[in-house]
DNA sequence: TCGTGGAGTCTCTTGAAGGAACTCAAGAAG
DNA sequence: CTTCTTGAGTTCCTTCAAGAGACTCCACGA
């Protein structure tokens, strides 16, 4: 069993929750992605307190989902989504579509996604990896994995 | 433009963020899924302190993620999904799909996800919901929609 | 050689989380 | 009836994390 911030739990949530469940971490994310990488920026951006960005991007570094890239000689960095942490954007388009759908009011939503494939304003849609049919909270059985607790 | 934790913020990450961003959120929402479903269960499974589980059940009331439901005279109540709650557990199936991905080593994911439709072990994939192709943070450009702040 | 700008540290104050004991209401037990 | 127990919170106190803002360090450029 996995030691989290949340305790001993076999939980790919609370793990997730270890990686991005601080406070601003995914809009630390989100501002890298649309091209806030520096750290001047971000804070600028953000108005997050310094000590806490210092260590938000190492946290985020040490767990592989930035990369910090030297963009001069001096201390002079660019922060970069890995891979890793590419796919956590993802996450953070599911999360903006559902506050899209619930939050955003009168006005409509801030941001509109669009799709390179077909080039029209489209949002995710969660499907079955193995059929292709809608997949949602209620269309799936829960059960224990091999990672599971005993 | 509206009002966040995180400062005045036109992005619906920042608002959803308001909503389960807190400690703990996330994770009573997947409890409240499996079948947790009453104070003491969810206190007894998450090992989380009474207040702060008081303080976020009633913010998730109070933001229609939750509702409710006495099932005795007495002070009894249960918990349950709101449509808008069921939508943010799907979100919650993304974040577990990436913890399976790249935080669960060895052992493998600690769940499986079994879909009714197929019947099949599967995952959630994310699609364009236009033209049925994959859809990732990589494949979309971001534009200003119409609640963008001026 | 002095000033400037990026990328951090340091320190102090405020606010949130943890832990454990306490409250309150209504059945159940005796 | 009176007391016990249980679910669902409150209260209080301590500890840890976030915010704000000043300070440091270092390489260039004027």
């Amino acid at each position: 069993m996995q030691r989290t911030q949340f305790g001993e739990m076999a939980c790919s949530i609370a793990r997730t929750l270890d990686v991005i469940g601080e406070p601003w971490s995914p809009l630390i994310l989100r501002d890298v992605w649309v091209g806030f990488t520096r750290f001047e920026q971000l804070q600028a951006d953000l108005g997050i307190s310094r000590k806490v960005l210092t260590e938000r991007l190492n946290h985020l570094v040490d767990h592989g989902v930035l990369e910090r890239r030297p963009y001069d000689k001096r201390p002079r960095y660019e922060y970069h989504l890995t891979a890793k942490g590419a796919e956590l954007v993802d996450l953070l388009m599911v999360m903006a579509g559902w506050g899209d759908r619930w939050l955003a009011g009168e006005a409509g939503p801030p941001a509109l996604y669009r799709h390179h494939a077909c080039g029209e304003i489209s949002r995710v849609d969660l499907r079955c990896a193995h059929c292709g049919e809608p997949m949602h909270a209620g269309d799936v059985d829960l059960l224990p994995g091999p990672g599971a607790a005993i």
